[in-house]
DNA sequence: TCATTTTATGAGAAGTGGCGAATATTTTCA
DNA sequence: TGAAAATATTCGCCACTTCTCATAAAATGA
């Protein structure tokens, strides 16, 4: 249950996760993020060739975002890193 | 300087920003993340169609990662969803 | 300023995303 | 169990990435 997204597959599982949480089917998050319900399945997947400007459309939909962090940090260190 | 990540664009920013950081040019860059000289400047310019997965390589490259978190939050409010 | 380093740009080839449209497969649930 | 809904897959098509190789433009520093 982690938002961190290091794979594809790890970005297509959070999308999913989100997608499920809002009660959304594919069609209908497509809609929202103007791509089709193919596309966003290609996505949930691991699509590991999918384009940048696709997955922050589908993130936008989802009200979500990508923050850039360093790698192999406890959650503890991440507040130091925020402040 | 925010971590934020919401376009292309950014990512490219927060890239360049932490290359330099790093003292590394982007042959040095490329090398590591095993892409050419080339491909770093177009992501550094913020190529909206990269690849998932070559943005990826550059982010483990520079020892850092996404994480996907809800947008428009104040950082206090990213502690709380931290834990 | 000038030479060196660094970054950006170019053409062509190969590979693939996302599209339209259609369909197969799987999942859900009455 | 069976029908409906949801998700995954396929084909042709165009756009565009990333690659190799080459070079232009810009930035750096003595």
């Amino acid at each position: 249950m982690t938002d961190l997204a290091r794979t594809p597959k790890q970005i297509g599982t959070l999308v999913q996760r989100a997608r499920k949480q809002r009660g959304w089917n594919q069609t209908q998050l497509g809609d929202k993020a103007g791509l089709r319900q193919e596309t966003i399945s290609l996505i949930e997947t691991g699509n590991p060739a999918a384009r940048l400007e696709t997955i922050l459309a589908v993130l936008a939909a989802l009200d979500l975002e990508f923050r850039i962090v360093p790698r192999s940090t406890s959650r503890a260190a991440d507040i130091e890193a925020i402040f």
